[in-house]
DNA sequence: AGTAGTCAGGTGGTCTGACCACTTTGCTGA
DNA sequence: TCAGCAAAGTGGTCAGACCACCTGACTACT
């Protein structure tokens, strides 16, 4: 993906540059890089401005270097995550309702996964949350019961996805729904979610979003 | 010079200076931040050091900054998401079945609300797939099935995300499954979905996985 | 021969001072 | 009054200079 601005960012096409070198040196990762001296005069521009992009890849972890010796390739993978999660957060998420969306993606998976597997449904946290939900309040139950919902299913990765688009999404949850109300569906989601009961725990759950859902329409 | 033995990353020393400088001094979001000029004289270490720190920052999405104007401390949640972020990339994902299981999550939610929105079942490109079915190789097909049907979900967010993570979980789809088996079973696949079978369809997909797998395990 | 010491060259880390391009501000003069 | 222009301030870039550190080759002594 070409950034095409009005190239006012002269060390992100530095970056570009750097990573298309890269593919066409073959460097390895654990490689040695060209010297900060000789990228500037490959690249025809000065050593501030190499270093100025040095210094993002670094720190997005892509490079490592070392005083002395040189820059070096950092691990692949990392390198491949950076690269499309940056581009994508300069671009913007192009609307709100992806990153919604694609919450309640991960939200529907852990619900699925957890009433699928019967041994999760042992876990002592559950019984917890039913007795949490007749005494306190109900502002923060959305958010424990679905984190402790993705943390059953023991997928770090799609808890910490989870995680960023909760906060990238906001929370404004306690309007269009009183607690009441909010209790009783919640109570019933993790009831059908202990009984084994997938169909019936994604239907509560669709049931909830469409009463929570609404209200985040104009924030941008 | 107080520096530096213990820590040789000055640039980092100045993003966390600056940080607290923000705090302290209570700037919010999308306020100017001090100049260069005056941060390298506050912070008393060149402008260059102070540049270095910034466009790391600016790279991360933590500030924006135009010429002629000044620099603007971004957006919240953009803030809170490339934390997250990072923090994610410097740990790494601690397992691939993770990255496998999470992007098996995306496939499957791409899939059911494909089949769950009829107007999705009229475009052109399912029936190109079957006609492709038959002509050519089995290889490409996985990814081009996959990823014509996020796409067509119209959730950019979820395609990225499905798109780095097949690029961090690698690509080994040529054992354990002969060409044949695999365009039987993608063949029925896509029929469950253009007759708006979600629940055949899913089980077509884990029945396609589940001969797919186990072949990536000893990759690291 | 083997070892310790020295030294030159390369590397990243930092700094200085100087331009440039751009925006805002405020002053000047008609 | 207000259009126009100059100055100041900002980020963007550059060249050149040190510094701290590492490596490797060379030297000199044992």
């Amino acid at each position: 993906m070409q950034n095409s601005q009005s190239s006012s960012k002269r060390f992100l096409d530095i970056i570009v540059e750097l990573q298309s070198l890269i593919k066409e040196q073959g460097i390895q990762y654990g490689d040695k890089l060209p010297s900060e001296r000789h990228l500037a005069e490959k690249l025809q521009v000065s050593r501030t401005a190499v270093r100025e992009a040095l210094r993002s890849m670094e720190l997005l972890g892509l490079i490592k270097t070392k005083r002395g010796e040189g820059t070096f390739l950092s691990d692949f993978k990392k390198h491949q995550l950076v690269e499309v999660l940056s581009t994508f957060i300069m671009q913007q998420a192009r609307s709100v309702q992806d990153v919604v969306e694609t919450r309640m993606i991960h939200e529907r998976a852990a619900i699925t996964a957890v009433t699928q597997q019967p041994e999760l449904l042992l876990l002592p946290v559950w019984k917890g949350m039913q007795s949490k939900l007749t005494e306190e309040d109900a502002v923060f139950l959305r958010e424990d019961m679905v984190r402790e919902t993705i943390i059953a299913t023991e997928n770090r990765l799609s808890l910490k996805i989870w995680f960023l688009l909760k906060q990238y999404s906001g929370v404004s949850f306690d309007v269009a729904i009183t607690e009441k109300e909010e209790i009783a569906i919640v109570s019933e989601l993790l009831d059908e979610m202990m009984a084994g009961n997938t169909k019936q725990a994604l239907a509560c759950y669709e049931q909830w979003m469409n009463r929570v859902e609404g209200e985040r329409r104009e924030i941008e």
